[in-house]
DNA sequence: GTTTAATATTGTAATGGTTACAAATATGAG
DNA sequence: CTCATATTTGTAACCATTACAATATTAAAC
């Protein structure tokens, strides 16, 4: 027997429009995270940015803006949206944790030379030998050079 | 434009003959890696285990065998056989990497619950958007749980 | 078989992302 | 306002991996 998992939804696009910190403090209440100021300012920078960043650059930009920040409440932040599954954590490389809030069933390309990390739409995936295996979690992962660093060369 | 990629061969069954440490030490110099002893170990394990071992797990196994061996040659001779594309290294939790001798395509899913990591068979994979990318490593990484800890549960 | 240069291995210190934890602060109910 | 609870902070600890310098082994040349 065969698992087919299809793209469900089409990824965010650049030109959608940004949720604002309503929208944000809302959708956390319903999923029962108190909404503070530095939880709704983390989860807008990555619903609204979407360039899966580490912890450390999440602090590093948020502390331009509230420079009482610590990297503790960022890590603590993060773990609490992943243990709420609002956001997934991408282990791409084993050295840095990305965090990403788009939930829909996409892969990642990192680029090897600029580092950048970018959404790669899945049009199909057929997997056999699951039967009886519970899947909690799928990670599509690329590496190489994206198209400009490819020139570079 | 869709890249479509397919399973190209059968994954390595357990009744697979194992390798002896003569071919290994024949594939190894093929590859331009001098077959030191330490090396046809850590080698013969990856390919004949196949249980997606952690460095250390490599380690505290050939230890019995070879007390004098040391974690630093475990983990230099495993970036050396990365190097050379003998060997790939497994991030699907950020805090352990682990090694998988087989390069024929194919994904991981690892229970959370014991920690076992098995092969999974693609059958298919249907990507979009890759025009112009350079993609040199792929890794698909499900998480879990594997039949048995499903019933323990 | 010695010598010599190159390679491999070892033990340990350092690295760096992440987590643990206890103290300090902020929040909300009564 | 006061208390109990939740959040945030700063720092120390953790731990897999890497760096590095010293030692040992190997292979080739003599």
């Amino acid at each position: 027997m065969v698992t087919n998992m299809r793209a469900q939804t089409k990824l965010r696009e650049k030109t959608d429009k940004p949720w604002n910190l309503d929208e944000i403090g809302q959708f956390l209440g319903q999923q029962g995270i108190r909404p503070s100021f530095h939880r709704l300012k983390i989860f807008e920078y990555l619903i609204n940015e979407r360039t899966h960043p580490t912890a450390d650059e999440i602090y590093e930009v948020l502390k331009k803006e509230i420079p009482a920040i610590s990297r503790a409440t960022v890590y603590n932040t993060l773990r609490l949206f992943f243990d709420r599954k609002i956001v997934q954590v991408l282990n791409i490389e084993k050295n840095e944790a990305r965090y990403d809030a788009t939930l829909t069933w996409h892969g990642h390309f990192k680029c090897l030379l600029c580092g950048q990390v970018y959404d790669v739409e899945i049009e199909s995936l057929e997997l056999s030998g699951l039967d009886n295996y519970q899947v909690l979690e799928k990670h599509l992962d690329l590496k190489g050079l994206c198209p400009s660093c490819s020139h570079k060369k």
